[in-house]
DNA sequence: ATCGCAACGTAC
DNA sequence: GACGTACGTTGCGATC
């Protein structure tokens, strides 16, 4: 331990910068203020003043002047933009900040904070302290010596002489000439056009300095290089001057100024509180409780080896009742996935790795797989013997595919996050840790490479697998003990009733997968690709010439500037091509229709044809998706790898393509699906009398409306008539205007505004309804489900009018969409149940959303049919019936 | 070569 | 700008 005094340089000015693109989430007042920045700006103050206990401490800014480089070099910087608006707002108050910490900040007119950061490291190292900058400028690192370091506390990365040789391939001393030469496109220095990284270092490891690389240019024996040195010669030497850090700067004051004090919590609580950072307040008054500060965790993983180690931690499990599991496997896809080995955890800080199929040369001897499952499998197996996980569906469906079936889940902090705050947050273990437990992992791909080579986890160092596996186990550990206090009331209940046995559901059906007709998505393959043929040739006749049309800013050319047609609705980049503009524009040419029919066949074509075939496990011809849990905002499931929610059905050869979605030999598939589901949770949610009385007496609800709207009787309704009342009833759940009415059905808004205006006369209260809620919303920060479900809309208070709307939208669609995704994800669970208990062959396979797809042997057919319509109409007592259409047939077409 | 975003289109 | 929730493919510019 090294008894020299520490100084912390921090490079402030890139500090706000990395701190504002760093939180991607958004962080305001309630005034609508920015805090992001400022939170992450904090945040690494905190963590160097908490983890690093420096002796001394400056914070260095750059001049808001320009700079001396700005004089030798009018480009200098050039190509950065002004800071967003938002970041901007926050920099007045960086300083008072500093201050408030009692940490000296340092600004310079003309210089910038690696210069101030350059003259102080050098001068304190002279002085026999120990200096660190605090940065992740890799500029900085010419500074490095044996008595200064770098930190670079958003990656948890130090970096020494050695890192730098590593990095640059020169010493610290020589990294300005490295540089001057490769240049540097962050601030626009030019450097040598034509030379990277690694031709500027093996060249300056050659000669030693630029100066020395152009006394011996003729030493050079590259040409091609050799003439691109000699042209940008000046170019190099500027740039060598541009990147070098001045450390010999006249700086007033001394080193003492810089000694570290305390905070001063006043000043900082004042801040704190302007910004409406409640946790950071808090975090305040239990510090300056006296005596009561406690000690960082310490953490200890170990790799287990002997079947001793595995004993005793087998021992610890069984006495603790419950532990965090995680596995490491071959994929990430969990069907193909195998074990390469098992983190556990069950107290924090500590944590162990069993490796079990590591593969390298030189791997320690490991324990053996089978061994280790077969002590495991007890356990695993034991429902008293609780687990926590994060995505624990992946676990328990890699662990089914080594025969142990994983019993007791009792938490899945990824699942726990979602249920607290399901939207606007990501559920990943990353960024829980760092947002829970402030606390940075180590990343995947750190520990399985960089980007060019990545190696799988089983070719990873067993030690180094370990502090990675490990750390996984323990964060999942301690983020159980941080959520689970969170998660109480109705979260607690919706978690425990539906989420957590929802999981084992998902993973059979995910497990199961579905069986695809290959042959019959191969010939369609053919036939499309010929269609399409017919269409390019048609279109690049009529357009006169070839271009490519799956570009739109290609056929945009071609449509508005070579044919001239009329622009109608304008993108981010240039004028739209989409479907409503084509069927516009398709009065006017015959290009349009073409077009449109092309793109119809190349969507399905290269998503729900050709890409498909890819995820058929060649094994079984099965397709294997993902259903996640916690992505959609609402409460749906997602699906995914492939995406089984949105296969085509509205066109003919969408059919064509459901056709090749079938049943295992004589089995067959049995579709169900609930009629107008979001629109009779509306009904029951609202209480319409009218919307409650045409579901209670069995009517078609796009006929009764229409009816209402145009006051007609059934028998006298045209068929144009009650396809806008469908459009009215499916628009009314996300919040339709006038104006999307009117688009969507080609009429006036005056005439939409009529259809709506109708619409609530008829079914009064659902006006009232929609109005009471997002006022709830607005007063409770959150919309509910029937299953009490929450879902966070802070945009309600937004001062942007078009922000606040959209919020309002999305409160009136939320409870709807939420409420009919817990009814099928009930449903869907007391029909897993029921299937197990009547040991039943029939299995769940798919749901879309309003939707259950079954596989089932035809024996079962009746049986299956009545099960589940009774167990999908009953699942909850409504205020009106639940209608459930059941379809039976050998592929997905004829069965829906 | 690889990544990230925009545009587009499929489903409910 | 104007109607909610998702995911995948393609093109294309940026980055390595």
């Amino acid at each position: 331990m090294s008894k020299a005094k520490s100084l912390y340089l921090i490079d402030g000015s890139s500090y706000i910068f990395r701190a504002y693109f760093g939180i991607r989430q958004f962080l305001s007042t309630s005034k609508g203020f920015p805090t992001n920045a400022l939170y992450g700006f904090i945040n690494m103050l905190q963590k160097v003043v908490k983890d690093e206990k420096p002796d001394y401490l400056t914070v260095a800014f750059d001049s808001k002047e320009k700079t001396f480089r700005h004089k030798m070099y009018t480009d200098y910087k050039a190509n950065r933009e002004a800071p967003p608006e938002d970041l901007a707002k926050q920099f007045p108050y960086f300083e008072p900040l500093v201050q408030a910490y009692n940490i000296h900040g340092v600004r310079v007119p003309g210089f910038e904070a690696d210069d101030i950061i350059g003259t102080l490291a050098k001068k304190a190292a002279k002085a026999g302290f120990r200096v660190v900058i605090v940065s992740g400028d890799k500029d900085m690192m010419q500074l490095i010596g044996p008595d200064i370091r770098m930190l670079d506390t958003m990656k948890n990365k130090w970096f020494g002489v050695e890192e730098v040789e590593e990095k640059f391939g020169v010493t610290p001393d020589r990294v300005i000439d490295v540089m001057g030469l490769m240049g540097d496109s962050s601030d626009h220095i030019p450097g040598v056009k034509g030379v990277g990284p690694k031709t500027a270092s093996e060249l300056i490891r050659k000669f030693g300095s630029i100066k020395e690389l152009y006394e011996r240019i003729d030493e050079v024996d590259k040409a091609k290089l050799k003439e691109k040195l000699v042209q940008d010669k000046e170019m190099a030497l500027l740039s060598r001057q541009l990147v070098t850090i001045d450390t010999s700067m006249e700086l007033e004051g001394d080193l003492e100024d810089l000694k570290f004090k305390s905070p001063d919590n006043v000043e900082l609580r004042k801040l704190f509180s302007e910004f409406e950072f409640s946790s950071l307040l808090g975090e305040l008054e239990e510090s300056s409780d006296p005596g009561e500060s406690s000690p960082k965790v310490e953490s200890r993983y170990e790799a287990i080896l002997t079947e001793t180690d595995l004993e005793r931690w087998i021992k610890q499990l069984k006495k603790a009742k419950i532990f965090a599991i995680d596995l490491e496997t071959t994929s990430l896809h969990p069907v193909q996935a195998r074990v390469v080995g098992i983190s556990l955890s069950c107290e924090e800080g500590v944590a162990c790795y069993i490796p079990l199929a590591h593969r390298y040369l030189g791997v320690p001897d490991q324990l053996n797989l089978d061994l280790v499952l077969q002590k495991l499998k007890p356990l695993l197996e034991d429902p008293q013997l609780k687990k926590v996980g994060q995505n624990i569906k992946y676990d328990l469906i890699v662990l089914r595919n080594e025969g142990i079936n994983l019993q007791g889940v009792a938490f899945d902090t990824m699942l726990a996050s979602y249920i607290l705050t399901p939207s606007g947050r990501r559920h990943n273990m990353d960024d829980l840790a760092r947002d829970y437990l402030d606390h940075t992992t180590i990343k995947y791909k750190e520990v399985v490479g960089t980007a060019s080579k990545e190696i799988g986890f089983d070719e990873v160092d067993v030690e180094r697998a370990t502090e990675y596996a490990a750390e996984d186990a323990d964060i999942t550990w301690r983020l159980y003990e941080k959520l689970s206090p969170l998660l109480n009331g109705d979260d607690l209940k919706l978690f425990q009733e539906l989420e957590l046995p929802l999981i084992e559901v998902l993973a059979e059906m995910e497990i199961h997968g579905m069986k695809l007709d290959k042959s019959h998505l191969q010939n369609l393959s053919k036939i499309i690709q010929k269609k399409i043929e017919e269409h390019v040739k048609q279109i690049y006749s009529i357009a006169g010439e070839e271009f490519n049309i799956n570009s739109p800013k290609q056929l945009s050319v071609i449509l508005f500037e070579k044919l001239g047609l009329p622009t109608v609705k304008k993108t981010k980049s240039g004028y739209s091509t989409d479907i409503s503009v084509l069927e516009q524009l398709a009065a006017e040419h015959e290009l349009p229709d073409v077009v449109l029919a092309y793109r119809q066949l190349g969507k399905l074509k290269s998503t729900y044809v050709d890409a498909l075939q890819e995820d058929i496990f060649s094994k079984t011809g099965r397709v294997h998706t993902s259903f996640n849990q916690t992505v959609a905002a609402t409460g749906r499931l997602s699906s995914s790898n492939p995406n089984l929610q949105n296969i085509p059905i509205r066109t003919e050869m969408g059919r064509e393509i459901r056709k090749a979605f079938i049943a295992e030999g004589d089995n067959h598939l049995l579709s169900a699906d609930y009629s107008q589901v979001e629109l009779r949770v509306l009904a029951h949610l609202s209480e319409d009398e009218a919307l409650m009385d045409a579901f209670q007496m069995g009517e078609d609800i796009h006929t009764r409306t229409a009816c209402e709207i145009f006051g007609t009787s059934p028998d006298r309704l045209d068929a144009e008539a009650r396809r806008m009342a469908k459009a009215v009833n499916f628009g009314i759940v996300y919040g339709l205007s006038a104006f999307g009415l009117s688009r969507q059905l080609k009429i006036f808004p005056k005439d939409a505004k009529k259809f709506i205006d109708q619409y609530f006369a008829i079914y009064k209260n659902v006006k009232v309804y929609m109005e009471e809620t997002v006022a709830q919303a607005r007063e409770t920060g959150y919309t509910m489900t029937i299953m009490n479900r929450k879902r966070y809309l802070p945009d309600l208070k937004s001062q942007n009018r078009q922000v606040r709307e959209s919020a309002e939208r999305v409160a009136i669609n939320s409870p709807v969409q939420g409420s009919a995704a817990d009814l099928i994800k009930l449903a869907m669970i007391q029909l897993a149940k029921k299937i197990s208990k009547k040991k039943l062959k029939s299995r769940m396979i798919l749901q879309v959303h309003d939707e259950l797809v079954f596989e089932c042997p035809e024996e079962e057919e009746q049986e299956m049919r009545a099960l589940v319509k009774q167990e999908m109409e009953q699942v909850l007592p409504l205020k009106v019936p639940l209608v459930v259409d059941i379809g039976w047939g050998k592929n997905w077409n004829t069965a829906h």
